[in-house]
DNA sequence: AATACGGTTTTGATAAATCAAAATAAACTA
DNA sequence: TAGTTTATTTTGATTTATCAAAACCGTATT
């Protein structure tokens, strides 16, 4: 209904946006309670809010089962994601802060930026295609180009590969990471993994051996070095 | 009430400031209908909310007569106000924004950027002291240092004086300025001021001369030239 | 002093977003 | 299949911010 989507409308579409995008077939119905949890509300509110999306065709609900964003809704929330992560790039670039306090940053700053201030910081930043986390910008349009990469649960033992991408936005998580010298960008190479041990060992930066849990592995998608 | 103040609380104090601090007096009460127009809300609206914030402590509200801030509600203030001058000066000087358009930018980030994003701004641009317009940047404490400057309609006639600061962020009437040379920092000369005709007569940069309105005369504040 | 007027306050409603808890549907289990 | 569990939806309230319009206050005017 509201030609200018609240902060709420958008929040939620970015949350259906996410989690449809997790899922391996990009289709999927997001379930109620998902969409409720990740938004910290109660599954009642996300029933009636996603019902007042559904009324302005920016998602389809289907009760009981749950909502898909429509084309529309796509859109707006790529668009959304798009100043969300322009900003944490420029926060880092620019402003110089570090990569684990601008998700919360950018989480306000992308509802208050006009597309004149995102163009702007795009320019800036020469048209970056990937965010701090190495999660891709959709363009201006609202497309993203979504390559689909290996994590260091499934990449080849022993080959080179770099880290590209982080899927977890965990302030914790990511200085971990830091420390561990694990930011996109690094090479490594998966030595042990046992599923059994919970384990996937990695020999990093000065042959540094690091050691992370699966849950953990999984959360760092890898490209093949080519080297 | 709230311990994080909503952006419409901090619009409400930043507003009454403003008309507080037009009056000569900066101690005056604020009427309710003049607080109301500024914001754009009908005067019961106003009313009731000036209401709330009285309950809050951020201001003392006196009926029938009118508002004032607290200390805690002018520090308050001061940090939005501290925080809408970086940001516009920021738009203009690190994202090459033009002047006329950062008011409106700016209304809305003020309430979106953290004092982490702030005071990062801050060092940046190496602690400015006034924003493009030339109103003065509270410090993190909310201490404004207020200069009282004359405008051209009070400076003595045929002195060189440097234009300091601009009272009015019409986006139309801020190009108008700059089309005619008249932005802070120019240095000119009132050569007449008659207010039967109402205008006042400027010899501005490369000698050029401009005519303007004892309105807008007003609106320009100016500096005598040290030179 | 009585009246009229402008500004202010009240009152009652509304929209957006939320929660708690009751009701319901779907799925699973025995 | 009947019963139980789990997820979802409904219902009724609440909070924040707003408006329209009626009621009210205070001052100025005759």
């Amino acid at each position: 209904m509201p030609m200018f989507p609240s902060s709420t409308v958008e929040n939620y579409l970015k949350a259906i946006y996410m989690a449809q995008s997790a899922e391996s077939d990009g289709n999927e119905l997001v379930p109620m309670g998902q969409l409720a949890h990740g938004l910290g509300v109660v599954p009642g509110t996300a029933t009636t809010m996603v019902k007042a999306l559904a009324e302005s065709g920016l998602v389809k609900y289907e009760p009981y089962a749950g909502v898909r964003l429509t084309a529309s809704g796509l859109k707006l929330a790529a668009l959304v994601l798009r100043r969300h992560r322009l900003m944490e790039l420029f926060l880092v670039q620019v402003l110089g802060m570090s990569w684990d306090e601008v998700h919360e940053e950018a989480e306000r700053l992308e509802h208050a930026a006009s597309d004149r201030v995102i163009d702007r910081i795009d320019a800036m930043l020469g048209q970056p295609s990937t965010d701090p986390h190495g999660d891709p910008i959709p363009d201006s349009n609202g497309a993203v180009s979504a390559r689909d990469y290996p994590t260091l649960l499934t990449c080849p033992v022993g080959a080179p590969v770099v880290v590209t991408r982080v899927t977890d936005q965990d302030a914790e998580f990511l200085r971990f990471l830091e420390s561990s010298d694990l930011k996109p960008g690094q090479t490594v190479r998966v030595e042990v993994r046992s599923s059994t041990a919970d384990q996937v060992v990695v020999r990093g930066k000065n042959d540094r051996q690091i050691m992370i849990g699966m849950r953990a592995a999984a959360k760092l998608q890898v490209a093949l070095s080519d080297a």
